[in-house]
DNA sequence: AATGAATGAGTCTTCATTCAT
DNA sequence: CATGAATGAAGACTCATTCAT
């Protein structure tokens, strides 16, 4: 009957719905691998496994399915992001060693993978050809972003686990140290180990409470 | 005569030099604003005010080209961080005041414009797709980079300014902090003002500072 | 069951029959507004409030259903020509009122509106590409009209009423007459009030009347 | 000497200005043969000789070609048309004979052949899509032709040839006879032949003239 | 019969590249 | 060297047509 919902279909979707995911998630891929110009709806529709009509079909033209990959790239990034930020040690046990795990979470799961990385890749080259296209990011992404980790930063130091001035320079300094020794790596697409992560955290986590920790006082 | 060699030519190349940079010129321009496969030889004729076949005799077809410009892009950018590099206050009077000069120096010069900005945006879009090519970067760049500022570094640990356990994460972190505030700006195309470099520049080094600054003992 | 024939269905076809009804007009508006090549099989199926299949399923293919289309639109413009043909005044009591009658009931019925105005547009637009198409309505259409209303003429030439050599040049130009002001109009798609009909017949018919009625000699 | 105008290419332009007229030639050709949606730019190219590529470097794409095309059409058929409406017998000699032959000039030069036939088709053709592109043609073509031949009518009248209610329906009404025989074989696009003209100019002047030659009392 | 999808051809348009003037 | 043109290959998009559900 068709007005139950078959409940298949929201875990592994099948038919229409299945079509369109993937042919987003192939031209996810491929523009950011080709970029927008370089993309090709015959490569994406290959990928996506069906025909090159229906690629029309679900999106219109090229331009409309780039803005769609954009958007679905931009909320499953800040979902993401949210997600992550929720697990931020705020009553640390071990401050240190609490806020490596946090940042190796948010290297693995929001920054140096999936989404995230595409989604940068993707501003990073067409980002001033649609500034329009991207002005949701710039304010739901970092805007938001930076936000949140200074509140929960701030909230360390009121707990007296940290001091520092200005709770949002110290937001992002965190996020620039933790991404230090990666940037390079990612932006030359090499696949980045667990280990390399949390060595890399380590090392960020360790310079930043040297600056930003409170000296407990005897 | 064609044997006389014209001296102001070599000050302000004109005839076929001439030709040679401002084409080199507007290809960079107009890689890095379209990418690769967005650009166009006529744009970059038009742009050169030379003729499309003007740009043929010089560099033989799209790619040839293409490469020409990601090696004088790297050839100056490199050069200009080295020329920056020179400026390190190894003996510095005022260690902050002159670790945010030099901050600021290399952001203004090698980073957030210009050639070095450039290189960045052609490495983020193509260098997964011709790794032989950016391969040159990736050592001469950031490696000496690093290897270079870690050296600076460690004299100054030496002086007894500063101290830490590793010469290159410190240097890599120094990088990162000083661009903390200024990514996004300069991914979205942003003009940054002397005075936001100033104060990114002051954030980042006090920190680093916090972080690694020698405690002198009383 | 389907041996019954439901008598609803010969008033007001449903069904089968009614489809493919609809999808005889739709295609007949949409061939006349885009021409051959400019029409498409989607256009008419939506237009139809059918889907593209039964479009398929009815009449083949697209040159099948123009073939159709013409066919359809022939059979009923000459039908409804020949109709109002019926409705000549043979024995007219005022000849000057009586063909102003006729000529508005002609142009009305059969030449600035419906079917008639389609035929003509179809043909012009295609005619020369599809002869063997439309012989048919070069014989039936404006051969037979014109005799038609030839030999009308020719009674009332015998009943004293015109006079004239070539009854065939006089149909001709009558039905020129009464399109002379009309045509402009109707190639442009504007809509024709029935005034304006009205007094381009009068027009018309005055003309006609002052070339050929008979001089009653005293 | 570039400022030198070579008076040859006046007569038959060579180089660009050759292809230019060439294309636009074809265009005409094709387009009327084929409708806009039927026409294709190969095609178009193929019949000037000259490259696709050529065809876009001089006309941008195909709708501003059609506009090219039209505008040409509406500029020669006008200029086509009030030339020969300067042939008109002002003084007649012989009235019917004199309107003969100007009806013949007319319908040969401006009406069954060339640009006038060409831009019929085309105004019947895709009039209804592009409005403000026939707008022109709708007040310089069939309104300034009525209202000069009116003037040039009501002259004979004012001298004593003709007499008449409304010279702009007299006007309409010689247009309208002088076509009747031949608008059939003209949609059908069948060549016309000088004596065919002939004989339906005598057969429309002679009723014209039986409507409205004035009868000189005696 | 309707729907969505697939296929394959075709058309518009752009572009890299080459030639001739 | 500039210009205009030619060639050939893509690539976006449309469409007629067919299949499966």
């Amino acid at each position: 009957m068709a007005f139950v919902t078959d409940t298949a279909d929201i875990l592994a979707p099948r038919g229409h719905a299945a079509k369109r995911v993937s042919i987003l998630e192939a031209a996810t891929d491929v523009f950011c691998r080709e970029g927008y110009a370089g993309a090709n709806i015959d490569m994406i529709a290959t990928e996506a496994g069906v025909s090159r009509q229906t690629v029309y079909n679900h999106h219109g033209d090229k331009e409309k399915l780039f803005i769609a990959v954009v958007q679905a790239l931009t909320k499953r990034t800040n979902a993401g992001i949210f997600a992550t930020l929720a697990t931020f040690p705020d009553d640390p046990t071990n401050l240190e060693a609490d806020l490596v795990d946090f940042a190796v979470r948010l290297n693995r799961n929001c920054i140096c993978n999936g989404d995230g990385k595409y989604l940068r890749k993707l501003i990073e080259a067409e980002g001033r050809r649609c500034p329009e296209l991207f002005a949701a990011w710039r304010e739901d992404g970092p805007g938001k972003t930076w936000a949140a980790l200074a509140a929960r930063l701030a909230r360390l130091a009121h707990g007296g686990h940290l001091e520092f001035d200005d709770p949002d320079v110290a937001a992002r300094q965190f996020l620039a140290l933790i991404n230090a020794e990666l940037h390079v790596s990612m932006v030359l697409g090499d696949r980045i180990e667990e280990a390399r992560m949390r060595e890399a955290a380590g090392n960020a986590v360790r310079t930043f409470l040297r600056a930003y920790a409170k000296h407990k006082a005897a």
